[in-house]
DNA sequence: CGGTTGTCATTTGTCAACAATGTTTGACTC
DNA sequence: GAGTCAAACATTGTTGACAAATGACAACCG
């Protein structure tokens, strides 16, 4: 995790985590006062902060009278949302099935391990964190991470209901075995995986 | 074209007129101080609107330095795009021959006239809003709308390489062809040509 | 001469006060 | 008692001033 130096990046990344583990329920407003001082800074930051999650989908604003938690997509918004992050992912992962760059690899693999205990373990907003971060390093090594800035918000979007949706352990079971895959140079298997993973 | 009450949407839409119109060119800085004497307010609308222009793929920043217009994405990515606009619009005129709602002919015919006599003319701008116009009416229709926030920043990677991409009666003739087969209710043939115009 | 350090101008980041807008409350009328 | 209007309140929108970070360039040292 790194830390960012400006504080608008802060109370995203914060705000972000909050609404993404459940903790702030679709509907609830967030008042840039309040935030102000909760933070401890002024209104400024908290405004850019919120301007971001907006364009990210978690918020929606209306002009004049501020923002709330976003709802979960409805299920037809749902059903192309899946389709979308499947054309993404699958694009990086044949992409890198061209180099097979071992680096990744490493990278999944201690992304792995970390998300088994925290799967384990009770602290959903680790283990949301953990889940991003897996995609995340997939679709960031084809094309230098082009397609990051694609990715994000549809992402996002679908995690808007992450605690609901998931067994998790299952879930873990199916990153290894996307992994599995790739080790094994076995692009088919892996594209496969993948697209039965993305529901 | 709608008048946004205030001054942060005002900005972002004339400047995501000039980029789309190619009179901003990509690696163009823009100076947010120069910007606000340019509209005459101060700096605090100017930072939201680049803000909503960066999430939406036009700008790109780099904390304590700037924003500047960016690139015309990679051939990779243009592709990943080709197909995510795709499986958007195509879900949306899909869900339309479900209904088959008579307003939005009604709509696209009146677009189609305007675009026809844009692409005569010279104003690329004219043609771009237009053009854009013309899907976002087709993606408008489907679930409430609840498709265009996905669909917006999609487009507007795609169409930073407007001017070089098209031959603009071309484009009119696969507008019109694809209007045609909504109203004549045929609806593999509008998926076809609405695949075989987004490229 | 190559590299490093310090200074300066430029630009973004942050703040607090003020203006404008939207919402709620409560009195007043019918 | 239901509906309407206006005033009070809460919240966002806008502004100008100040602080912090960055990049360019010149002076300095090896």
């Amino acid at each position: 995790m790194k830390l960012a130096a400006n504080l608008q990046e802060q109370v995203a990344s914060h705000l972000r985590r909050r609404i993404l583990s459940g903790q702030l329920l679709p509907g609830t407003p967030l008042r840039e006062q309040s935030l102000a001082v909760e933070f401890g800074i002024s209104r400024g930051p908290i405004r850019d902060a919120l301007l971001h999650l907006t364009k990210e989908g978690l918020l929606i604003a209306k002009p004049n009278v501020g923002v709330r938690v976003a709802n979960e997509p409805s299920g037809f918004k749902r059903n192309v949302i899946v389709h979308l992050r499947r054309e993404i992912e699958a694009s990086a992962v044949t992409a890198w099935f061209g180099t097979r760059d071992p680096a990744l690899l490493k990278r999944l693999d201690d992304n792995l391990s970390l998300y088994k205990d925290a799967c384990g373990g009770s602290d959903l907003g680790q283990v949301v964190e953990l889940d991003m971060a897996f995609h995340r390093l997939l679709v960031e090594t084809a094309d230098n991470g082009s397609l990051v800035d694609l990715w994000l918000p549809i992402m996002l979007r679908m995690f808007l209901r992450y605690s609901r949706h998931r067994d998790l352990m299952e879930s873990y079971h199916e990153h290894a075995g996307i992994v599995r895959a790739m080790h094994g140079g076995r692009e088919w298997e892996a594209l496969e995986a993948l697209k039965l993973h993305i529901v």
